[in-house]
DNA sequence: CGATGATGGTACCGATCGTTCTTAACTTGG
DNA sequence: CCAAGTTAAGAACGATCGGTACCATCATCG
């Protein structure tokens, strides 16, 4: 197969290409269940590229799930941005997740997700979750101290636990409802944060 | 070795010791990363006795599921019927998780745990899964009704919300405190709900 | 145009996986 | 006390996994 020019060729653009390929299909099927070869074919990269670019499978998932995290937050920066200030910005970030419960075949988050397959094991997959909370609960604080919330640390730690639940019940149930139930929840919570 | 008597060669006794340690090695480390040699040394059990009773790796891990959900169920049912009628059954509920977010290397539910694992499958993990939802979400509904709430459906699925995105995340931190924190949200909805 | 370096395809390696099979020791029931 | 059934232990099998080596091909740049 000729080599296109500008998109092979491009160390760069090969290596995007590769993360976001094997973002679809760890997604898609499991970590554990996609084998490289599986990378191989959906990327239309070979082995030897990958394992130049990213020296192991390990690091081929630490790379997936940190280049996914910083997607997000600047999803959610830009998302909360772009909303009123004061409530309306934290339940921005509802609107934006709901958005994705709605996209077909949501997989949940892939963060927790390869935590959980990673359980019993303290690698790059759990610090990368655990680093993806703090920024859910960092963001919360701050809008809620914005906003003039009474107890914004406590409140932003229950507005995490509402989001990572609607976000898994979405996945399991493949329920896009699960969007507007969240923010009736934190609808409730904020009445009472106030 | 010789073989005890009374432990061993009864057939159902034999089993149930495979099933516990299955869940135990399961749990510890995951259902993907876990292979049979290995619960074949926690159980003390050949392969052999292993395949005869459940068939496949796949046969055991619904076998394990099917196991716990039930246990789990029966625990709630217990917790709940000990309590007095009103708020306090629905809070019953929440401290009885609470005690296991408390547990030494509590690693989260294992139907949700195992349903993550397989996603993109159709199999009996994610089936389960969702049936352990149902089942809390019967359970409140239940509980709600009897106390009087206005809307005992849709408060019931908020309550599911809070209970697995507080398991996942006291897991994924390793904080024993989401028991309370969980508690704090639930007063907060059940204040609204009546 | 020729040297350089990245790429895709493929064959290959050792390890491990799920699964089956064999064998000898053991308990149990007649 | 013997036949039947169950067990533990482990060898063995085919498949698949992560990872490496090799080579022809291609774009790029001096």
């Amino acid at each position: 197969m000729p080599v296109k020019a500008g998109e092979r060729l491009d160390p760069e653009a090969t290596k995007a290409r590769i993360l976001k390929a094997a973002a679809d299909v760890f997604g898609r099927r499991g970590i554990h269940a996609t084998g490289i070869s599986d990378i191989v074919e959906a990327a239309g990269a070979s082995k030897l590229t990958i394992y130049r670019n990213f020296g192991s499978k390990e690091g081929l998932v630490e790379a997936v799930l940190t280049d996914r995290t910083h997607r997000v937050r600047a999803w959610h920066d830009q998302a909360v941005e772009a909303a009123a200030p004061g409530r309306d910005r934290i339940l921005a970030v509802f609107d934006l997740v709901a958005t994705w419960y709605a996209e077909a075949g949501f997989r949940g988050c892939a963060m927790m997700n390869a935590a959980t397959e990673d359980r019993g094991q303290d690698g790059a997959p759990r610090r990368l979750a655990q680093d993806h909370l703090a920024f859910y609960r960092d963001l919360f604080e701050r809008l809620l101290s914005e906003a003039g919330a009474l107890d914004p640390r406590t409140t932003a730690r229950q507005l995490v636990v509402v989001l990572e639940g609607a976000t898994l019940i979405s996945a399991v149930d493949q329920d896009p409802g699960l969007g507007t139930e969240a923010r009736v929840i934190v609808e409730t919570l904020l009445d009472a944060a106030f």
